[in-house]
DNA sequence: CGGATATCAGTGTAACTGAAATAA
DNA sequence: CTTATTTCAGTTGCACTGATATCC
């Protein structure tokens, strides 16, 4: 009558991995929401801040967003100010996407709502155990993205 | 010139768990999508293999798909002969849903499938790293799940 | 009545596809 | 001519919300 996981389900390494990254990922929206963010915007501005100005291709190949759904998001980020679009005197095709003051600031609150989000999601495990799953993480995505 | 992905990303749980996940997810729906089906069907003919014939509601519980969802899944499956359903003589608001014998032969071959799949989205780790991964995620689950 | 079931219609995020205009 | 960049329009899989009719 009680439910129960199939066990089949739960020892498949695919099923847990989605499992466990739809938790992330509702935390993660929860913590970016109250900031009017999404995972995206995050993504986007810690690029920047990082890589310092860039067009939105290299943007988008370094975040792993699509260049499409790179526009959308920028659109977004412009009309808070929190970057500027300026043409590229170099190559007329591109933009010159930059970080702006208030961008910085805003990425820093989202660090810290990130942050806060790590703990809740890591929370179970050891600080052995979650250096544990980000080596064997990085692994998998090093192999499957550097294919 | 070249892109890099953002350390604070690299080194950021959540992204590491999304990310991985969305690979799997590609790996998936291609090792699925050969069969015509998705994630969904193979975790509804796997819970009804394992638990046999069950409500739409227990099967949305146990399987973590939102009852909206199970719904429209399990049109699909009934349209393939896969699973029938058929009114509770004991209870008039619910369906009984069953395996049918063409169910067990797709759900094979979909376990098959799924089988290749964690080959290759494991392929870098250890027999050893395959077992912690599986263990600490389990963890995780059980944790957000649970609570 | 409250609570559960099945169903339908719609939303939202992440990831992706195809096509167009422009320029290197 | 081919390639790369930006942009727009649309799609898909997964997860979820709200409302409704029905029934316990």
């Amino acid at each position: 009558m009680e439910p129960g996981t199939p066990a089949r389900l739960r020892a498949t390494p695919s099923w847990l991995l989605t499992q466990t990254a739809a938790y992330a990922s509702r935390l993660v929206a929860d913590g970016l929401g109250a900031l009017d963010a999404r995972g995206y915007h995050y993504r986007l501005l810690a690029a920047l801040d990082e890589h310092g100005p860039a067009s939105q291709a290299d943007l988008g190949r370094c975040c792993g967003i699509d260049r499409s759904d790179v526009v959308a998001v920028l659109n977004e980020l412009a009309a808070k100010d929190l970057v500027r679009r300026s043409p590229d005197p170099t190559d007329r095709r591109r933009n010159v996407v930059t970080l702006t003051d208030a961008g910085r600031r805003e990425l820093r609150r989202m660090a810290d709502a990130l942050d806060r989000v790590q703990e809740t999601l890591l929370a179970p495990l050891s600080t052995t155990e979650r250096d544990e799953l980000t080596r064997l993480l990085t692994t998998l995505l090093d192999h499957h993205a550097g294919r």
